[in-house]
DNA sequence: TCATTGATTTCA
DNA sequence: GAAATCAATGAT
């Protein structure tokens, strides 16, 4: 790193813009999801420019055993990016339509994600992948050290509701029914 | 190879 | 309440 790396890391110090590290990530997923509401996803558009989305909205999915989880069906090639350490993007289509956000939690062998639900701007977890241009091409990419795409900080706190998770009936009880979504109130 | 199923959004 | 629309999955 040159002096015009320096230079800018002290700027981004000087506007609190502090990339989140592996060790905010390689926590448990219940706590990852709660702390992500309120920090700021930050993508480059074509031209370079940071755009900068307070997150609002996420959902925990934890483990095997969670029948909402996708890891629920086991290892597959779709799965297996969650099976990694902490920080990388989970990334997968619905619907015939809308591509998910995830944010993969806890250690490696620990198959856990945050699905981004909701930035400020934009409802929806379909909605927001689209707007911010956020696709299939993001899949085990690195938040921790990713040229296009990362978290910060955002000195501010903030008060959070939880409440179920959204379109997961089919999983059953306990799981359709645990408090494992964030809202910033 | 074929049928089913969605961690959604939008419109009537 | 239902359509749009398709990758992953599991059954054949």
């Amino acid at each position: 790193m040159g002096e015009d790396g320096r230079q800018d890391d002290l700027l981004d110090k000087m506007h609190n813009r502090i990339r989140l590290d592996r060790t905010f990530f390689t926590r448990d997923v219940l706590k990852v999801a709660r702390d992500l509401v309120g920090k700021d996803l930050v993508v480059l558009d074509a031209d370079r420019v940071a755009r900068r989305y307070e997150i609002l909205e996420t959902e925990a999915y934890r483990g095997e055993e969670d029948m909402a989880c996708h890891a629920s069906k086991g290892r597959t090639k779709r799965t297996e990016v969650m099976y990694r350490q902490g920080g990388m993007i989970y990334m997968y289509f619905i619907y015939g339509m809308y591509w998910m956000m995830n944010v993969v939690a806890g250690e490696e062998n620990s198959p856990q994600a945050v699905l981004i639900r909701a930035v400020k701007g934009f409802s929806g977890p379909g909605k927001l992948t689209r707007e911010l241009r956020i696709d299939g091409t993001f899949y085990g990419e690195d938040l921790t050290l990713s040229q296009r795409i990362w978290v910060e900080k955002r000195f501010t706190k903030c008060e959070i509701g939880t409440g179920p998770r959204i379109g997961i009936d089919y999983a059953g009880e306990p799981w359709k029914s645990l408090p494992w979504r964030f809202i910033k109130i």
